[in-house]
DNA sequence: ATTTTCAAT
């Protein structure tokens, strides 16, 4: 039955929540993560609206297994059983960088899924533990990383927020942090391994 | 030059 289609907004985030979590300055003990997906054909990409839509953690504060936000995108993927055959660029732009064990565990998928691709966009760095090797791992395993710029945050703005028609209204210093969190990235993901 | 952050390294 195609009349139970749902409704648009539930795969909207409401603007604070947005802001609150992908704002670049200020730290959260959450992490949001929103995704797309295209089909790759050549140099064409169709894009699937139907699948995209984002997934956040489960923090150690509530009932439950604790789970990172990338675990419940890895779900989200197996969900949607993606035709061997063809090939897939998955998006995905996530509030903190994947932590050590996530971008191993996305390197892995990513070594078993040749015919999917996966482009992450960051607004903040997650630096704790081994993250350094963690996303060298993860860059290594073919996945492209990036830290989200005014642009990115304009895109997830107008993509995946219920902004009511409202435009995206960048915050002071959204450029600067995000400039130097590239440089840092950029350090980090040229630095040799081993 | 900038860290405490998917809580508890």
């Amino acid at each position: 039955m195609e009349a139970g289609t749902a409704p648009r907004s539930r795969c909207l985030l409401d603007e604070n929540t947005f802001t609150e979590n992908f704002k670049n300055q200020i730290n959260t003990r959450k992490t949001y993560l929103c995704y797309e997906v295209e089909i790759v054909d050549g140099d064409a990409r169709v894009p699937l609206d139907e699948i995209k839509g984002f997934v956040h953690n489960k923090g150690a504060n509530q009932p439950g297994e604790p789970c990172h936000a990338e675990l419940y995108f890895l779900d989200r993927i197996h969900s949607w059983t993606l035709d061997r055959r063809l090939h897939y660029r998955l998006t995905c732009f996530i509030s903190w960088t994947p932590c050590h064990t996530c971008a191993q565990e996305l390197a892995t998928f990513l070594g078993e899924n040749s015919h999917v691709s996966l482009h992450i966009f960051a607004s903040r760095m997650y630096r704790r533990f081994d993250y350094e090797a963690g996303l060298r791992r993860l860059q290594a395993a073919g996945a492209q990383i990036a830290i989200m710029t005014s642009k990115e945050f304009e895109h997830c703005w107008e993509t995946f927020v219920d902004h009511q028609g409202r435009p995206f209204q960048p915050w002071d210093g959204l450029e600067v942090e995000s400039q130097h969190l590239c440089k840092k990235l950029q350090e980090i993901l040229q630095t040799q391994q081993n």
